[in-house]
DNA sequence: CCGCGAGTTGACGTTAACGTAAATCGCCGA
DNA sequence: TCGGCGATTTACGTTAACGTCAACTCGCGG
């Protein structure tokens, strides 16, 4: 029997190779109230619960997100279990918006992979031509 | 029997509208040579080639690309017809990068939709619980 | 004791993508 | 002829999201 897995803490440069980001990035995020890592002295330790924030924020800013909008819902999910009513619906409302924000982005994905395929169908026309002239 | 159908022309606040940007915005796109406007004395004249230049930008933002990478796209595809070998090699390499991202995109968006429908399901458990509080 | 590497703290710099404001121009209707 | 409206130019301002750099601290191996 292994006993509790042993709750595994990162150091900052740790999570910015995991992350591919710089640790001033993880920092900053801090700063925003992204995250809130423990401290020994003046040193940062972060947990897998910073590592999922970490992780949620930067999967947020490749669809667009801003930092304020991220924390936002992350605020309202921490503060979800003894949240009052009017926290909740006004958490429920985020959801839907950012709900409606990904089926738009979809919908962008399928509009622009439409326009990729007509570029590159001309593209390779245009290549089939040169190699015709060169040959002919 | 109507003639050819005229070739429209949109002023500036018309495309803003249109679009819901600012003529500034409109402008600035120009400058950075993603529009390619007529013009009429000193004032500015859209076609319809604009129109959907300025779609396929906004588009483009909206997915998360820079203005610089969609110019980029933009610009290769208008030298496409008479395009050497080289550009539309590296235009193919472009859409390839392009095609990724919005892999990467939707298998993006698939794990916020999980997030979301995970936040969502305990939001409205907390909302009964405090329903019932109440009540009982 | 010394230096080294990792980490921290300010503080100022930078880039993209516009916003904003002031001065000017041209046309059109009263 | 004059005023107003729409458009333009120029230039400086702004915001988000970090980058960069300098000065410091801390723990550790030699």
């Amino acid at each position: 029997m292994t006993p509790d897995s042993a709750p595994r803490t990162y150091s900052i440069s740790e999570l910015s190779r995991m992350f591919e980001v710089t640790p001033r990035t993880i920092r900053f995020y801090e700063q925003e109230g992204l995250l809130e890592p423990q401290r020994r002295g003046q040193t940062r330790i972060y947990h897998d619960k910073d590592r999922v924030r970490l992780k949620l924020t930067l999967r947020g800013k490749r669809l667009g997100f801003s930092l304020a909008e991220i924390r936002e819902v992350i605020e309202l999910y921490d503060a979800l279990p003894d949240g009052n009513a009017r926290q909740l619906r006004r958490l429920l409302e985020l959801l839907a918006e950012k709900r409606a924000n990904l089926q738009r982005q979809e919908e962008d994905i399928r509009l622009m992979r439409k326009e990729l395929d007509d570029v590159e169908g001309r593209c390779r026309e245009a290549l089939l031509a040169l190699a015709e002239n060169a040959e002919g």
